[in-house]
DNA sequence: TGAATAGTTAAGTATCGGCTTGACAATCAG
DNA sequence: CTGATTGTCAAGCCGATACTTAACTATTCA
């Protein structure tokens, strides 16, 4: 089981290779196979089952074989640390801002 | 000028370090110098340096030189691109389920 | 002026990551 | 069974990258 800061890194590592996003990106119009899937990457197909090892370990692919083809699909929910995470940041950074415009608002209250 | 597929790269690729995560998240809670910044990493200055160049160029921090010390800041605008990216991923995904919705629940439209 | 502080730059190292090749396994179609 | 399709695994290559060290610059302060 991974923690939950292993798998935020392992959420924003998978994202961060443009291959891996052209791969979400695809699956995110619905499910395809392996061979399918790697035809307009150029790139071998041992590549691409390398990148589909680590967005699955990442949580964000799901993939199944069924007979001699693996099928792959998107798991939206593996983007929630993602987006939870920038949501985090977005918020302390406005929280500051909050404080700091009261304090410019409020100079000399008690 | 950086094309916005180079700039949604450069912001993942930036993300996709802890260290960098880590400093965008110090920085969130306000400016901060580059020595204090660097202090609790347990890295060098040369490395903190090195991490911050990336971090600037892909957009999320900002930095300004005065006297010899140099303040970094958050610059939130920058994740913009990558919240953008992933609403549109969900987008494309949901909008898919939904017209499977609409196949199943009208099998013999005309 | 001299010493301390804060950061910069360049070079080198070592590890990681993306990719290929090639040999192999499993499934399907004729 | 034979051959074609689809994918898997292991090894190795090589360029990218995170980091260090060390020499250097610029600013502040006593």
């Amino acid at each position: 089981m991974l923690s939950q800061q292993e798998n935020i890194n392992s959420v924003f590592h998978a994202l961060g290779d443009p291959t891996r996003r052209a791969i979400v990106e695809q699956l995110s119009k619905g499910p395809i196979s392996v061979s399918r899937l790697a035809f307009p990457l150029e790139i071998t197909l041992a590549a691409v089952v390398q990148h589909l090892q680590v967005l699955e370990k990442s949580g964000l692919v799901r993939t199944e074989k069924v007979g001699r083809v693996r099928t792959c699909r998107m798991e939206p929910e593996g983007l929630l640390v993602a987006e939870q995470w920038m949501n985090d940041l977005r918020s302390a950074w406005e929280m500051r801002l909050d404080r700091l415009g009261d304090l410019l608002a409020e100079p000399d209250e008690k």
